[in-house]
Order: structure tokens, then C-alpha cells, then sequence
DNA sequence: AGCACGCCGACT
DNA sequence: GTCGGCGTGCTC
């Protein structure tokens, strides 16, 4: 019998083959086969110039680079090698969003530790030896590492669950008693449970869920939407999904757009499945993240709770993706890799036949549009209680309040709090408005404060005694005297955030316990969730709140929301602005009479004839959807039409301006697909950080290639070195 | 991204 | 002479 035949994939020592790093380079390089040859996905560390780069072996060798200077691949890595469906993903995803292949290579290796071998720590058993002596501290630790079962335990671990030095137990390892061994440091994560009782569904959650379940059966690609009113028990019903998952023995991936939701989240798993699944956030420490990559590879996670760019971990086998709160903004990247979670998990998905359950109270314009046109499964949850969850909404005409200066609790609304005081219920205050006031003008001079920066204005935040850019972070003292004009005294704060609304609840409402809630005011999430759940206790008669009062806390004995601005969201002329306004105003309403008592929501506005204030109050949720696409459809934009946002920026104003310009007028590629340009305008915010930017916007109709002709157009021209330009494929805001 | 190369002005 | 500013270009 001859050698086997070579298998494909598989490359022999020397042989040339294609390597992508994440150095930001074309595209990838030709190297040689290391000793022992190597395969496509494997992790490699390769030499470029003087340094050794990480990079993964991407498909046999280019050609087109003189053989004689080809170098060797230093080493193939000790990490499961990336699945060929990986690599179509992070392909796929580049084109998408025009970003080079390097920099989403990168996304995906976003873990610690990758070079190095599998680290290994000390861990002990139980050994056959017995100490001549046994004491009581003794004893205990015996007790403790029996206690402990089979599982790997640590000196430390072992030493605190006894309550003993750790010299304790180091002398029960020289008397043999106890054996020390090396194992890896990366242990999988303990096993979900999916069959221990879950709670009862109700008869439409149960349909809900087996939908779901036959769904992620099937073992093919698909989405749907799932679309729940706050308290209608969304994610009891894709947890269910998730049990199905686990079931098949696939893994499961739920995406929440809030770090401050996922300890609330994970308890729910641990309550489900029996156990806490892997965690993959920014607030990760670095060990744990390097524990969850490894084992999403080798399989040793079966289930991740995550933010964006959990997506792009190195799955072996993932069958469920589930976005939660799939509307929220915060799944759009808005630096760096510009990308839309959503919309990746979808694509990730139809490439490892995987479904996709895209969960809501409010769902996104496209979400709702692809469910309408089939492209999406869609299924309805009605509430829990019956009609009684989303209150009684009522808008209150602000031109007829009677409302003293620098005051923006109306009399109608000040009397409502006090009702729901008295009979012992809260009510919450809402604000979308962080600081204290979101100007501070000079009476001498009619100067505001302005960032040094950027071209925004300074919030004053008087908790920090602080004025602060809410672009760039930068902040300074409150000035005595106006910088402009150098009067003393004269600066006076001007509008409301949610610091001043307290102070002006506390006038009004005296003996009220106020609770402020605002993303800036705790120092960390640990201290947030405590006040959260001292909120939902009774211990506040007031919350007064930003927005991340709207998302999932529940609070029981919450009976009324006033919203302070319900035209807040809707200046400018942004087009998403209404269904923003309207996602918020519904959730926030949703926040009263979660439990059996009912509520009621005022929204102070001087527009109540708005066609969103309107769709707000008759809940009439289809009808604004419907006229929503309407209008979008009739305009040619998203999700009818395509758009794409370039933002350039530079130092120099006039160099943005003159380069956007003359890209701007080569649009020739842009025009053979009937697409069109317009600016060069000040992007929406024109100078962050001391540079100034400056935005194109380009419209093209859906079904054209879109990403082909931008990339075409843009590289005419190659930007002067201090000069970055910025794609943004489907940009959240087209003003 | 790094890092070298190289071309110019300023200084021991 | 040579030190060091950072613009340009390369890395298989």
C-alpha cells in the first residue's frame, strides 16, 4: 500500500501555504509549512519583519511572492483549530461591513493567552496515606475535601472552606494524606441541566416554546421573531429553546445588550439548568476569558451569556443564537469594527444551520418588516395578566400646565405622585438625561460651555462637581467666572437632567425617599443591582431615573411613570427617531403595574397631536409599524433601500472638507448601480476628541451590489496620513 | 500595527 | 560632523 493520499486541508512541512494575521495588511501572506506540516484554521505564530505575529492558516499559498524569501511558520499553537464555517463567517462579515480581513480576524481572537500552552495549576485529592496525627483543624480539611467530590479543588479553596492556614493542609500533603497533582487551569463548565422542572408555562408561552423547540429541532437555519410585552415571560419561553439546544447536544449562545443584566440573567440559568453558563463581557477578568474561549472551542461551554462579540468566539457546534432586547442600539458597534450584532447573528447562523430567536417588547423597523415579508417566523406572546400589564397611558399638554422657570414637574403630574405616595406605591420619574443641567450659559455674555474638544456642549454633573463632555469624557471643574467673557458669577445652568429633577422632586415632595438612577452615579454594576433591589423592596417612595430604568428591573410596587419629556427624542430629523422615541416610551410605561396593581403613565409633551405621541397612547403597535415602513418604503430607505454612512476625520478642517468633496464627485462606481452620494456635511457630532469630522451618505436601492461599488469608489482615492476614514454599512442615525 | 529607512534642520 | 524630527513604505 502507497502513502495515504494527502488530504485535502492538510499541508507537509515546507509546503507554501496562506497565512492571515491580524496585522492590518491586504490580505493574507505565503509562508512555509512548519516540521510536522500543518492544516487550514490552525492557529500559527508566524514571523513578519523582526516580530512574531499570531495569524491562522487560511487555504494553500498565493503564489506571486519569490519562493527563495518564503520564511517558515514558527509554530502551530495549542488551540483548536478554526472551523472552515468560522472562517466563511469572519469572510462573510468583512465584506459585509467593508471592514479588512485582519481587523475582523481580530475580533475573533480577542483572547488571552492564545500563544502559550494550556496553563496548569495545583490541585488536590485525596491520597492514601494517613498523618500519625490527627487534629481537629485536621479533620476538618479532610471533611472539606470530601465535601468537595471529585471536582478539582486548590490549596486556597480547600484552606477557606475549612477554615484553616493553608500550613494545615500543606501538612497533611508531606504526611501523604493529601496528593498534589497539575491540571489544566481551562476546566469546562459544569453541565446545564435541560430537563430539571422548569416552571409552568402558560398555555401561550407552552406554544410559544414548542414552537421554538420543534424550531431548533430541525437542525437547519432559521429566525424568529418573538415579540412579548414586558412580564409576558419572553425569556421563560426561549429558555425553553435553549433547553432544546442543550438537548441536541448544540451549543447556545443569548445575547443581552446590557452587562448590568447579566448577573440577574444568570441566576435565572442557574435556576433553569442548575448551573451558571460561561460569561463573555468586558467586565470578564482575563483568566475567565480565556477559560470560556478555550472551552467554546473544545466544547467544553455548552451555553454563553454575552454581549456583542460573544459572536464571534470560536463555537464547535452552535445551534441557537437568541438577541435579547434585539432592538437596542447598543448592539451596533459604533467604533472600531462597525457591525450590527443582529444582523450577525443571523449570518452566523445560516452558515452553521443554526436558528435565531430575535426577542423584543418593541422589535426594530427591519425585524418587524422581514417577519411581515415571511423572511422571519413570527410569534406573538400576550401578556401574562391578561390586558392589565401596559397601564393606562395619558398625555399631559404642556401648554396648558401652569409651570413656573427652571421647574418641569407639572401640577397634573406633582398631584399624581402624591396620590400614589399616599397610598403607600412608587412612582418613577423619567428623564432621558444624565447631569444636572445639559447647558450652562453666561447671563453676561450669551456664551455656553463647550468642549475644548469637541463640538458639544459641557453637562454640568453637580454629584461630581464636575462640568463633562458627554463625547470624549473630558471634564472639568465649574467655573466661577464665563471663560468667554470673564464675568463672575454669572453662569447659570439651564434645562433639566436627572440630578436637577431630584433636587426638584425633593422640594416638592417633602419626606419623600428619592432614589436617583443614573448610569454615572455608581461606581460599579455590584453597587447598581443593590440599589435596584433595595428600590424593589419598598425602599424608595421616588425613582427618579435615564434611561436603564427601562430595561427588565422589575419593580413590584411601581404604579406610575411620568415621562418628564416625551418630546426629547423626537427633535432633529433623524428617521429613527420615532421608533426610538416610541421603543422607549412604551418600555418605560411598561415599568408600572408589573404586578396585580394597575398603573398609570403621563407623558408631559407640548405635541400631544405627534403621530408617535399618539401611537403611543393607543397602543396601537401594528398601526405604527405599518406607518412607519409606509414612509420608509415611500422614501427608498432602510429596510427598503440601503445606506451607508462614510465619516472621515482629521485635525484639519479643511482637509476632511476638500477630501470628502473630491470623493464625493468621483462617484462614477457609485452612479453604474444607481446609487447616489450626498454631502460632504458635518457628521452628526462635528469634532470628537479634537478631530474634526465629516460625513458622505451614500443610498442605493436593496438588490444592487452595494458593498462592491462603495469599495470600488472608495479606493480612488487614498487618504493623506492623518486623515481615517470610517464605513458604517447600515448606519443607525441618516440625519 | 510596528519598525526601518531616509531626508532635512539644529546643535555639540 | 551627528542627533533626532517624523513622512514613506514594507512586512511572506
Amino acid at each position: 500500500m502507497r502513502d495515504a493520499l494527502p488530504q485535502p486541508g492538510h499541508y507537509e512541512e515546507g509546503a507554501r501555504i496562506a497565512v492571515l494575521t491580524t496585522q492590518p495588511l491586504p490580505g493574507p501572506l505565503d509562508y512555509r509549512a512548519p516540521e510536522g506540516g500543518c492544516w487550514d484554521g490552525a492557529f500559527v505564530e508566524v514571523p513578519l519583519g523582526p516580530r512574531r505575529v499570531l495569524g491562522v492558516v487560511w487555504g494553500p499559498g498565493e503564489g506571486g511572492f519569490d519562493a527563495a524569501r518564503l520564511r517558515p511558520v514558527n509554530r502551530v499553537l495549542d488551540a483548536a483549530p478554526m472551523r472552515a464555517e468560522m472562517r466563511e463567517f469572519i469572510l462573510k462579515a468583512a465584506d459585509y461591513t467593508l471592514t479588512p480581513l485582519p481587523a475582523m480576524l481580530r475580533l475573533a481572537t480577542r483572547a488571552p493567552g492564545l500563544g502559550g500552552a494550556p496553563t496548569m495549576r495545583r490541585v488536590l485529592r485525596r491520597g492514601d496515606g494517613a498523618p500519625d496525627r490527627m487534629t481537629d483543624a485536621r479533620t476538618r480539611v479532610m471533611e472539606a475535601l470530601d465535601e468537595w467530590g471529585g471536582a478539582a479543588v486548590t490549596l486556597k479553596e480547600l484552606s477557606d472552606a475549612a477554615g484553616v492556614t493553608s500550613s494545615v493542609v500543606k501538612g497533611l500533603v508531606k504526611a501523604g494524606a493529601i496528593l498534589e497533582e497539575d491540571s489544566p487551569r481551562d476546566t469546562p463548565y459544569p453541565w446545564l441541566d435541560p430537563d430539571l422542572p422548569s416552571v409552568e408555562l402558560t398555555p401561550d408561552q407552552e406554544a410559544g416554546a414548542t414552537m421554538l423547540r420543534e424550531a431548533v429541532g430541525s437542525g437547519r437555519y432559521g429566525t424568529t421573531m418573538l415579540r412579548g410585552v414586558t412580564g409576558s415571560g419572553k425569556t421563560e419561553v426561549y429558555m425553553e429553546a435553549v433547553a432544546e439546544c442543550l438537548r441536541q447536544g448544540r451549543q447556545a449562545l443569548v445575547l443581552l445588550p446590557e452587562i448590568a443584566l447579566t448577573s440577574e440573567f444568570l441566576t435565572r440559568v442557574q435556576d433553569r439548568f442548575g448551573a451558571r453558563p460561561a460569561e463573555w463581557h468586558s467586565g470578564v477578568t482575563m483568566t475567565e476569558r480565556r477559560r470560556c474561549w478555550r472551552m467554546v472551542g473544545e466544547g467544553g461551554a455548552s451555553l454563553v451569556v454575552g454581549a456583542r462579540s460573544a459572536l464571534f468566539l470560536p463555537y464547535r457546534d452552535l445551534g441557537l443564537i437568541v438577541v435579547d432586547e434585539e432592538h437596542d442600539t447598543s448592539y451596533k458597534q459604533e467604533d472600531g469594527v462597525l457591525y450590527n450584532a443582529r444582523d450577525m447573528a443571523v449570518l452566523r447562523a445560516s452558515l452553521c444551520s443554526a436558528q435565531v430567536v430575535l426577542a423584543s417588547a418593541t422589535p426594530s423597523l427591519e425585524t418587524w418588516v422581514n417577519a411581515e415579508a415571511g423572511k422571519y417566523r413570527r410569534l406573538d406572546l400576550a401578556s401574562r395578566f391578561g390586558t392589565a400589564v401596559m397601564p393606562e397611558l395619558h398625555a399631559l399638554d404642556m401648554r396648558t400646565e401652569d409651570l413656573p422657570g427652571s421647574h418641569w414637574i407639572s401640577p397634573t403630574l406633582a398631584d399624581a405622585v402624591r396620590a400614589r405616595m399616599e397610598k403607600g406605591e412608587q412612582a418613577l420619574l423619567f428623564l432621558n438625561r444624565r447631569g444636572y443641567a445639559p447647558v450652562t450659559l453666561c447671563r453676561a455674555c450669551g456664551q455656553q460651555i463647550g468642549c475644548d474638544h469637541c463640538d458639544a456642549r459641557m453637562v454640568e454633573h453637580r454629584f461630581l462637581k464636575r462640568l463633562i463632555c458627554h463625547q470624549c469624557g473630558e471634564s472639568k471643574p465649574i467655573p466661577e467666572a464665563c471663560p468667554s467673557c470673564g464675568a463672575e458669577g454669572r453662569l447659570a445652568p439651564v434645562g433639566p437632567g436627572v440630578e436637577r429633577l431630584a433636587e426638584e422632586a425633593a422640594e416638592a415632595f417633602p419626606g419623600a425617599r428619592i432614589s436617583l438612577l443614573s448610569s454615572d452615579l455608581f461606581g460599579s454594576s455590584r453597587a447598581l443591582k443593590a440599589e435596584i433591589e433595595g428600590i424593589a423592596a419598598g425602599q424608595a417612595d421616588i425613582i427618579i431615573g435615564t434611561q436603564i430604568v427601562a430595561k427588565g428591573h422589575n419593580f413590584p410596587l411601581l404604579t406610575l411613570v411620568g415621562v418628564i419629556d416625551a418630546d426629547l427624542g423626537l427633535q432633529g430629523s433623524d428617521l429613527r427617531a420615532a421608533e426610538r422615541t416610541f421603543q422607549l416610551m412604551r418600555q418605560v410605561a411598561g415599568r408600572a403595574g408589573r404586578a396585580e396593581k394597575p398603573g398609570q403613565a403621563l407623558l408631559q409633551t407640548f405635541q400631544p397631536e405627534h403621530a408617535v405621541i399618539r401611537a403611543i397612547l393607543s397602543g396601537d403597535e401594528e398601526g405604527f409599524w405599518r406607518a412607519e415602513a409606509d414612509e420608509r418604503r415611500a422614501a427608498g430607505m432602510p429596510p427598503f433601500g440601503r445606506m451607508a454612512g462614510i465619516v472621515l476625520s482629521s485635525t484639519e478642517v479643511g482637509e476632511v472638507f476638500d477630501f470628502a468633496s473630491e470623493l464625493a464627485r468621483r462617484d462614477a462606481p457609485l452612479r453604474r448601480i444607481g446609487a447616489q452620494v450626498f454631502g460632504p456635511a458635518p457628521a452628526p457630532i462635528a469634532r470628537i476628541r479634537g478631530r474634526h469630522r465629516v460625513r458622505l451618505l451614500v443610498k442605493a436601492d436593496k438588490g444592487t451590489p452595494f458593498q462592491a461599488a462603495l469599495a470600488d469608489w472608495i479606493s480612488q482615492l487614498k487618504p493623506p496620513t492623518n486623515l481615517r476614514l470610517a464605513v458604517d454599512i447600515d448606519p443607525q442615525s441618516f440625519l
